[in-house]
DNA sequence: CTGTGTTTAACTGCGG
DNA sequence: CCGCAGTTAAACACAG
C-alpha cells in the first residue's frame, strides 16, 4: 500500500472550456481496502460498472455515498461523460476519512482549483496536514486502471486509443509529459491484457485505429480494493487457448517463448483442461 | 510518414 | 524465494 497522500493541484483551471475543469483539484493516493466502499456500494449494476466494482475509485455508487464534490461534478451535464461520472466518481476518500477528496476527480485537469462551496472539499483544503502539492506527481493508478477509467467514463463504453490518451492527459497533468513513454505502455497494456477488447470501427465511423472496450467478463479485476494493482489478471479463455495453440510447438512441450508467464499460462490451461 | 497494434524482454515491487 | 502484476523499452507490421 502506498502512503496516504493527497495529490493536489494548486493552479486554477481557467482555460479549459470543459466544464469538468471545475472539478475537484485533489485526488488521493489512498488505497484503503474497499470494504468501506462496498458498504457504500450495494449494487453492482450491469457490466460497465461491474468491472470497476469494489476496486476502482469510480466504482458505481449510489447517491447517498456521493460526496458533494461528486455531486458538483455530476451536476455538470455539459459533458457526455458526466453521466458516467455521476456513477463512477464515487470516491474512496469520501468514505475513508480524508475529507471528501475525490479519488477520481472530474475530467478536465486536476489542476482545476475547486470553487465549489462544498464543505467536504473545504475541509480537505483547510486540512493543511494532508494537503501537499504533487502537481505533476505520478498518479497512483496503474495503466490498466487509467484505461479502464477512460473507457468506463465514455458514453459508449469504448474509446479510440487517442481518446484514451486524451482522457488521461486531461485528468492527470503528469501524463502531459513523456508521452512517448507512457503511451507505449498504454498500447502495450491494451494489447497484452485480455480485459481490453478491440472493437472494429463501423463504416459510419471511419478513421484510424479501432475502438477499445472492456471485456464483459472482466469484472471485479480490482476487487480487494487496491486499484493500484489488480488482484488477479483477467484472462480470456478463448484468447488463452489461441495463444497456447499458436505458441505450443508440440504436444507436451512447454514453450519458454514468453518466459515464466507463458509457462504459467500453459500450466493453468492444462489444469483447466484436466479439470 | 505517422499512428496504431502486437510482441518480446527485462526489470521492479508486492505478497504469499 | 518465487510467482505474479505492472512498467518500460524496443522492434516490428500494418493501415490510413
Amino acid at each position: 500500500m502506498l502512503p496516504q497522500k493527497l495529490y493536489t493541484e494548486s493552479s486554477m483551471s481557467t482555460a479549459s472550456s470543459n466544464a469538468m475543469s471545475a472539478m475537484t483539484s485533489t485526488y488521493s493516493m489512498n488505497t484503503m481496502p474497499m470494504s468501506s466502499m462496498n458498504t457504500c456500494s450495494p449494487q453492482a449494476p450491469a457490466f460497465g460498472s461491474s468491472i470497476m466494482n469494489s476496486g476502482m475509485p469510480m466504482t458505481t455508487m449510489n447517491g447517498n455515498c456521493m460526496p458533494s464534490v461528486q455531486m458538483q461534478y455530476s451536476a455538470i451535464a455539459s459533458s457526455p461523460i458526466s453521466n458516467m461520472n455521476a456513477r463512477m466518481s464515487s470516491t474512496m476518500s469520501s468514505v475513508n476519512g480524508y475529507g471528501g477528496v475525490s479519488a477520481l476527480p472530474g475530467r478536465g485537469d486536476l489542476s482545476g482549483g475547486d470553487i465549489s462551496p462544498n464543505s467536504a472539499l473545504q475541509r480537505a483544503r483547510a486540512d493543511k496536514t494532508y494537503r501537499r502539492s504533487y502537481t505533476h506527481a505520478k498518479p497512483p493508478y496503474s495503466y490498466i486502471s487509467l484505461i479502464t477509467m477512460a473507457i468506463q467514463n465514455s458514453p459508449q463504453k469504448m474509446l479510440t486509443l487517442s481518446e484514451i490518451y486524451q482522457f488521461i492527459m486531461d485528468l492527470f497533468p503528469f501524463y502531459r509529459q513523456n508521452q512517448q513513454r507512457w503511451q507505449n505502455s498504454i498500447r502495450h497494456s491494451l494489447s497484452f491484457n485480455d480485459c481490453f477488447v478491440k472493437v472494429p470501427r463501423t463504416p459510419d465511423k471511419p478513421g484510424k485505429g479501432s475502438f477499445w472496450s472492456l471485456h464483459p467478463d472482466s469484472g471485479n479485476m480490482f476487487e480487494n480494493g487496491c486499484y493500484l494493482r489488480r488482484q488477479k489478471r483477467f484472462k480470456d479463455e478463448k484468447k488463452e487457448m489461441q495463444r497456447a495453440s499458436h505458441k505450443s510447438p508440440s504436444h507436451g512441450e512447454i514453450p519458454i517463448v514468453r518466459g515464466k508467464r507463458l509457462r504459467y499460462t500453459m500450466v493453468t490451461i492444462l489444469i483447466n483442461l484436466i479439470i
